[in-house]
DNA sequence: GATATACTTGCATGATGACGCAAACAAACA
DNA sequence: TGTTTGTTTGCGTCATCATGCAAGTATATC
């Protein structure tokens, strides 16, 4: 199919290839979050991840707030401290649906264009 | 693991959760290129994608170089034109390896930290 | 060689965004 | 009530970047 045609035809891919999602991991320092938080494994304060980057504790406040927006971490407001936790579960779900969204577009994929994706049959 | 330590021991995570790549899915006018290219399944020339994006030409030559160096893309110059196509298996594989890796860390998943994280076993 | 086609590059501009500082806010504690 | 602790927000600044236009380069055709 045309470039032209795969435009105007909409399917999984165009569903997940959401550049809000991929704009909270385009920054350097939120990815430093984002990896610290996963690999940590539980829910921390912002003091506590403020702890392992160099920048300005506002600009950790301001980055997992905008995390959190982004669907990457959950906040929970406990006393005076807020908790954010890695949405390991929802983001290694994302990414697994993605990619076998673009498998499914795939031509030297034996599995493409089983209707998965919004190509058709029309390999050309 | 506290955030500290989480962010002192590397692992696949952060081998994989590259920000030049997600940086490249950023932007509305690329994510709307790529998704073409996916979806295409078939190399196709500048002009043939600039033709189902509303921007200047050379916007959309800068997008595609762009995204050939980000490795989302692929480009070969055949006479006077250049073809572009999209990278189905490297991305869909970077994208599982990803979602491994953070299950990898997940607590609530029972296969977690069997020594595919940089977390160790230490939950707390 | 001249012209057309396909693409890239230089440049100016406007918008977005990351950052640090200081002030504000909220909740616990004295 | 005043103070400390944990976090957010306003603001100014500097850098990055997406865009369009115009000019340049490269390859094919006449």
């Amino acid at each position: 199919m045309s470039p032209r045609q795969a435009a105007a035809s909409p399917g999984p891919v165009d569903a997940l290839l959401l550049p809000e999602f991929f704009k909270a991991l385009s920054d350097p320092t939120r990815v430093r979050l984002v990896a610290c938080m996963i690999k940590c494994g539980r829910a921390c304060t912002v003091s506590e991840v403020a702890d392992c980057c160099s920048v300005d504790f506002s600009v950790v406040s301001r980055h997992l707030a905008m995390l959190e927006q982004s669907g990457l971490l959950t906040a929970e407001k406990k006393g005076r401290s807020v908790h954010y936790a890695a949405r390991h579960q929802h983001l290694s779900g994302m990414l697994r649906a993605l990619a076998d969204a673009i498998d499914a577009c795939n031509p030297e994929d034996p599995s493409c264009c089983g209707g998965a994706c919004g190509c058709g049959t029309d390999k050309t």
